[in-house]
DNA sequence: ACGGCGAACATACCATGAGTATGGAGAGAT
DNA sequence: ATCTCTCCATACTCATGGTATGTTCGCCGT
C-alpha cells in the first residue's frame, strides 16, 4: 500500500513545479526568487532544496511539465488519423496554438535555451516537440509528398521559424489574424515543396 | 581641441564594452559578474557605474556593438550592386556567416531577447539586421520576384529560421556542410516563391 | 600660477537572493 | 517503545548587483 507520506511528498513537489511554472512564466527565470516560489507553494526553501538540487533543476522540472503537455497534444495529432499531409497541416496548426500558451512560449521556447544551455535544450527538444516536427517532415518525404530535402536542417529551420513566429503572434494586437497569416505562409512554402497537386485546402 | 580627459573617458568606456562583449559571449549574461568585466577592463565597478546605469545598460551597449558591426556588413551587400534577387542571395549568405560569429549569436540572437525583454529586442532588431531581412524581402516583392506574401510575418519567419539555423551550423561538427545545406534549403524555398524562372544558380 | 570646480574614477558599504548546515517532527520498521 | 530515515523548517554563509561617499586630476577663469 502506498504510503501516506509519499502522497504528501509528491504533492508538495508538484506544487513547487506548478508554482515555478506560474512565476517563471510571469516574471522570467532571473526575475523570480526561490523564496517566492516556495512561498506560493506554501512551503519553505528547505522543502524546495529537498526536492530539487537547485534553481536550474527546478526550472528543468517546470520545462518538462509544460513541454510534456504540449507534446502529448501534438503527438496525438501528428501520429493520428489521416494522410501524412493532413496530419502535418493539423500538427502545424496545433503547434502554433501551443506557442500561444505564455508558459510554453516563455519557458520552453525563449528562456530554456539560455537557462539550460543550448546543448541541453536541444537534447530535450529532440525528444519532444522538435522531434515531432522532424518526424513529421520525415514522413512527408517518405510518403513522397515533399521533395527529399535534408531533414535535420529543414526541420530546424521550420522549428525556428515557427517558434519565432509564435512570439510574433502572441505579442500582436490581433493574434488571430497574424496566426492565420503565418499558417498561410508556412503552408504555402510547404505546398511549394510538394511534388504534386500544388493546390491545397487549408482548414 | 578635443580634451585629453575625454579621450581617456571614451577609451575606458569602449574598454568596458569590449570586455563585456568578450565575457558575455564566453559565459553568458548571468554567468558574468560586473567585477569580472571591470577587472578585465582594468578599472573598478565605480568606473562601470559611471558610464552605465547598470548591468542591463552595459549589455545593451555590448549588443549595439556586435549588432552594428553585422549591420554595416549586411547593409553594404543588401543595398549594393546587382539585381534584387542577387542581393538577396548574397545577403542571405552574409547573414548566415554573421550568425557564425559567437558574439553575435549568443549576445544578439540568443540572450538579448531574454535579457532586454522581447519587446525592446524587437525594436532594436527592427532598425538592424531584421530590418534588412524585411526590406530585402520587400524589394523582392516590389520587383515582382516573389509572390506578394505578407511581408512582416514572412520576414519574421525567415529571420527566426535563419537565426536558429545559424546555431545549428555553429554547433555542428561540420559547419561548412550544414551551412551549405541550410542555404540550399532556404534558397529552394525562396525559388519556389518566385514567380518566374524557377531555376537558379547558387554561388 | 593657482585655486577650485566638476568629471572621471576608486573604495567601502548595503541588500538581495542562491545555496548550505543543522535541527526537528512524524511515519513506518523492528 | 524506540529507532531510523524521509521530509521539511530555520538559520546561517557568500556571491553579486547596486549605492554612497571619498579621491584624483585635467581644465578654466582670474
Amino acid at each position: 500500500m502506498r504510503s501516506r507520506r509519499l502522497d504528501y511528498s509528491e504533492s508538495t513537489r508538484s506544487a513547487l513545479v506548478d508554482s515555478a511554472v506560474e512565476l517563471f512564466t510571469k516574471r522570467g527565470y532571473a526575475g523570480t526568487s526561490l523564496d517566492e516560489i516556495a512561498k506560493r507553494a506554501r512551503v519553505t526553501k528547505g522543502a524546495l532544496y529537498h526536492h530539487f538540487s537547485g534553481k536550474q533543476a527546478l526550472f528543468e522540472a517546470a520545462f518538462d511539465q509544460v513541454e510534456s503537455l504540449v507534446y502529448d497534444r501534438l503527438d496525438k495529432i501528428v501520429n493520428g488519423d489521416g494522410t501524412p499531409w493532413e496530419r502535418a497541416l493539423a500538427g502545424l496548426n496545433a503547434f502554433i496554438r501551443a506557442c500561444l500558451d505564455p508558459a510554453y512560449q516563455r519557458i520552453a521556447i525563449h528562456e530554456a535555451p539560455v537557462v539550460m544551455g543550448w546543448e541541453r535544450w536541444r537534447e530535450a527538444e529532440e525528444r519532444c516537440s522538435f522531434g515531432l516536427v522532424r518526424s513529421g517532415l520525415q514522413s512527408l518525404i517518405d510518403a513522397g509528398e515533399v521533395e527529399p530535402v535534408p531533414v535535420e536542417v529543414t526541420a530546424r529551420l521550420l522549428f525556428g521559424a515557427l517558434s519565432s513566429a509564435a512570439t510574433e503572434i502572441a505579442s500582436s494586437p490581433d493574434p488571430k489574424k497574424v496566426g492565420a497569416q503565418i499558417e498561410d505562409v508556412i503552408v504555402r512554402m510547404l505546398v511549394r515543396l510538394r511534388r504534386t497537386e500544388p493546390d491545397v485546402s487549408i482548414g
